[in-house]
DNA sequence: ACAAAATTATGACAAATATCATTAAAAAAA
DNA sequence: TTTTTTTAATGATATTTGTCATAATTTTGT
């Protein structure tokens, strides 16, 4: 898992100028390079764990995660996703709170582990880094606004057609055309607040209604503008 | 709606302790001091609007409000209260973007505006009052897991008993016993994420369970052992 | 490739919740 | 205070969604 060859240090690192690290100077670059550790984490294995007191974040550099809290009886709550660029963990460090959430590799992971110390060392330096923290935290807080009136106010086939279009707009498609990201019904479910049975179903309705493709796991939106209408998607 | 009477400045305002501008320096506070404006709202009043771009935030001094956004139909969705010592308007500055919420006074509100460039004068000089912003929106975006887990997955029963029980916690209780803050039904119902009917009807069952005593909008949590067990609360 | 395990699919039914309609009560305005 | 407006209460009914059961299919591990 660890594979610490620093051979990509910081300063080439493809997502840097994506991260909040792009507000770093040189020197402080240097500081994070210096401190952080690689890691690979396979398809399924957890992250960081809820409750727990993490001791730094973890930069994605590669791969796909969701942050999935436990609701009602040990039921999953997917909460967000994660991908090149993001930040795991800052929540909790920032907060000075065990984590809120879990985070669990949704394919095969590289990051960077950069120690609560360093974060801290530069905050203290960098106001422009702060700020850039800050306006992650902010837009996410946004974010998590929308998912709240949505949960409160829309149906679940609305809820799961909306769903549908923010898994394109965050992952994108592939060659084949699918949505670049899998899930499973249940996963699907977890995200959209829903029983599993229920996604299966509604599911099985988008396809007879020509809105998507389905093939196991591989989902194909053909008609967004109708699932942007059943989802009353308006932006 | 103005009283720019600084006769009680910020070094003497009794919620300064309890706010974020507590980091600062005696310095740096007679910049906000100099700066700010003390305003107060009228109970109904409409104080930031969603989509808008404000120009500073506000720091409660006294009252409270709700922060709510506009759903399917124009329904009304109630994300948090705001209360003493509490900012608004934050996450709009600090993330650049618009409102994503419109802010709402509950009940005659004094508070200071301090403007947007004042605040990012003071983040520039002064990490520990960057520290305490970013935990303060870190903290809020906990929150907001919880909230989307418990309307993702807990029944409109379940949402409504717990409720209650948060209510107490944000605003405590007054000389006669009942929370201390007035809502309508229809409030409550776009706080839970429900149908006024079904927040009237919920609410007039736990009377008759004599788990709370209402009296208009006086509502009296009298077992609240009971209201957790059926929130499924269990911190 | 094969067996075992997990996931997906579908039907039947139950429960929760929303909607619409109407009346009663309370709060706000004159 | 009195009137007007808003809010609360309640019944009847429709709709949505969840739950349980079972079978088919796919994925995973060996």
């Amino acid at each position: 898992m660890e594979c610490n060859d620093n051979i990509v240090r910081c300063h080439q690192c493809p997502v840097k100028d994506i991260t909040s690290f792009s507000a770093l100077t040189k020197e402080e670059l240097d500081i994070v390079a210096d401190s952080k550790t690689c890691v690979v984490f396979k398809k399924g294995q957890i992250i960081m764990h809820e409750g727990n007191k993490p001791n730094g974040v973890y930069c994605i550099q590669k791969g796909k995660c969701k942050t999935h809290k436990l609701g009602i009886e040990g039921k999953e709550q997917i909460i967000r996703f994660a991908k090149s660029g993001d930040m795991l963990g800052y929540r909790s460090i920032l907060s000075d709170e065990p984590l809120s959430a879990s985070i669990t590799a949704l394919e095969d992971t590289h990051a960077c582990f950069v120690p609560r110390q360093e974060l801290f060392d530069i905050i203290d330096i960098n106001s422009k880094f702060s700020l850039e923290l800050m306006r992650i935290a902010c837009h996410e807080l946004g974010e998590a606004g929308k998912i709240i009136t949505n949960l409160a106010q829309k149906t679940v086939r609305e809820r799961l057609a909306e769903m549908l279009l923010i898994l394109e707009k965050t992952f994108g498609i592939n060659e084949e055309g699918n949505l670049d990201v899998s899930l499973t019904r249940e996963e699907i479910a977890n995200l959209v607040g829903t029983a599993t049975e229920s996604t299966i179903r509604l599911l099985s309705e988008f396809k007879e209604d020509k809105l998507i493709i389905l093939k196991g796991r591989k989902i194909k939106l053909v008609n967004r503008t109708k699932l942007a209408k059943i989802g009353n998607v308006f932006d």
